[in-house]
DNA sequence: AGCATTTATTTACGCGCGTCAAAAATATAT
DNA sequence: ATATATTTTTGACGCGCGTAAATAAATGCT
């Protein structure tokens, strides 16, 4: 490999003896220039490893291989999960994914959303906030950028949401704890940012209804991200004060669990089905920790892989479609209930 | 607000009534223009909210205000948790940081190295994937961007390497368990990807030879990114096969103890200090969920905020002194021993 | 008011690349 | 070999913006 640095497009074209537009055609689509074209361009790339600016082509494609993946807060597992495996997805399918964390903030989201119209994506995956979301500015960006909603969703806003059926989540975890037990309370936060966290409160609502069962909300104080410690906190205080209305208790989501769990341990609390347990306690998400936690947490696991795949093939069709789908599409996978010890 | 769509800074200035260049002026600092001018620009900017194309801004400024931060694997939450700290800290201090992640392939890391020469950045934090990095590239690379390491350091390359001080957390561990109880066995990755595990390694061989203790290393198999299930099912048939010469337990990292604790519940295994418990367990890193584990697990901290202030100041001095330090500077952090239920 | 100084405008060019139309070269078919 | 189709080249323009030099306007000072 020679030692000189190439750094545009024209010294690369003269040194192949080829002119740039074909070069630009050929990095546009390899098989679009004759063979013999083609094998001299590639020689050519071998010697001297040059790489067109990826900035500077999306600044004039009509259509970039840009996509943008937003997600609410990236040192969640739960989030860094999806995001690795929908970041593959698209590598994998010749796009080039940047990966935003909101950071929990509105502000940021606003402003991560703005950067990205530079980006000139060709599609967007978005996981919105939820409550905290600016919904007016996430719409407008939605009007000009083709956009996925997954995770949350916003009624109306982009042109499909992927997600999963809270439904399915909390009628699973309620049945099967009230058919081999006590029926749950349901363990949430007060003030819950994720719109999913108030469709799980509804369910479970229902659940109980439908099973003609006496419902019990047991809501903690606490904002903000750190879950697993206001989960910790709210359980230390209903336990310790006796508030506990069922020896089995549903969270809302994985994360409080994990906090639930750690408040226990701390009590002396034993947890699960076996003999010389006091509570049984059971979630929703499978989040990547919940088999490691001691005992490991029966929940309502997300098909990961389904949205993941669901979502990046929605945005594939969308961009291929121009930008605009039929009607607003709304995907929702159901839930598997993992039995494990804690319940 | 108007509800004419802006694209251009060319038909931001007319609007405005001030020249493109004066403009332009303004968005590199609001200051070098006069106050008056200043004004009517960002009386403009309420109306018409135009933001200027950050990825052209980048294709011509001297000097961007870009920041790459690359991380070998962010679904772990000991990096998207540092990742999360420093990306704040750019943005607060006017950056614009673009995060990746290198999926645990060296192939995705010399791309993304690619990719951020497009970007232009005025500098890089790069947490190599270590032994799996490929060091050429990466020198390479570090020739043309200045970047600062961190995390796992290679020797020589980049400008700067900030870290842990590995020994530190070691000796504090071994030394604790040793003074309060049985002195440790090691237990870790047979083949570790990060260089920190041999340090560890070495380290507590160094400690154990100071206090005059015999050393026993425990290596378990398994490859790849899933620490917990490693640690969990070399726990699992250290525990079953009776081969733990110790029953104080030393992991290198705290992802393979919670792995190891997960083992210890299901076979009914006891862990911590109290009566009744039958190993002691401690470890390093304090990962984001070692407090919330159960028992709540004993280990060295990383001094997170230390290691990401002195990352990113380090950045910007090397940034402002043009790309290059008069010599290359390594800082190491000493680890905080944080006794929690598991020793 | 007059002069020096600061700030803004004009003009023109550059960055690295996409894209288009017309002309030239090459390949394929007859 | 000739006509036709395909591919490549040439040349020119555009994207959205930075930057530099020369000129014009506004401001500060005495």
């Amino acid at each position: 490999m020679s030692q000189e640095k190439i750094k545009n497009m024209d010294e690369f074209a003269a040194l192949c003896g080829i002119s740039r537009p074909t070069i630009s055609k050929f990095f546009n689509d390899p098989n679009s220039v004759r063979p013999s074209t083609r094998d001299r361009i590639e020689a050519a790339l071998k010697e001297y490893d040059y790489r067109p600016n990826i900035y500077a082509m999306n600044q004039n494609r009509r259509l970039t291989k840009n996509i943008g993946i937003v997600v609410p807060y990236l040192a969640d597992p739960f989030f860094a999960e999806i995001a690795r495996v929908i970041e593959r997805r698209c590598i994998a399918a010749g796009f080039t994914p940047t990966l935003f964390s909101s950071h929990g903030e509105q502000g940021l989201e606003c402003d991560i959303l703005d950067t990205l119209r530079s980006l000139r994506p060709a599609g967007v995956l978005l996981a919105p906030l939820g409550r905290a979301s600016d919904r007016k500015h996430i719409e407008d960006f939605c009007r000009d950028v083709p956009t996925i909603l997954f995770d949350s969703n916003i009624e109306g806003v982009g042109a499909a949401f992927v997600g999963s059926d809270n439904f399915s989540f909390v009628s699973q975890t309620v049945e099967y704890l009230s058919r081999t037990g006590n029926a749950p309370c349901f363990f949430e936060m007060r003030d819950p940012v994720n719109p999913n966290a108030n469709k799980r409160r509804h369910a479970y609502l229902e659940m109980m209804r439908r099973l003609n069962l006496e419902p019990h909300l047991v809501k903690i104080d606490g904002v903000g991200w750190g879950f697993e410690e206001i989960g910790r906190n709210g359980a230390l205080k209903v336990l310790r004060d006796g508030l506990l209305p069922t020896d089995t208790v549903l969270c809302s989501n994985d994360r409080l669990a994990i906090g639930f769990l750690s408040a226990c341990h701390e009590l002396g609390i034993r947890v699960g089905r076996d003999d010389g347990c006091t509570i049984r306690l059971a979630s929703h998400d499978d989040h990547p920790y919940s088999r490691f936690t001691c005992p490991s947490l029966t929940t309502a696991a997300h098909d990961y892989e389904a949205v993941s795949d669901h979502a990046v093939e929605t945005l594939f069709r969308l961009i291929d479609a121009g930008g605009r789908l039929e009607k607003r599409e709304e995907t929702l996978f159901a839930a598997r209930l993992i039995m494990r010890g804690s319940a």
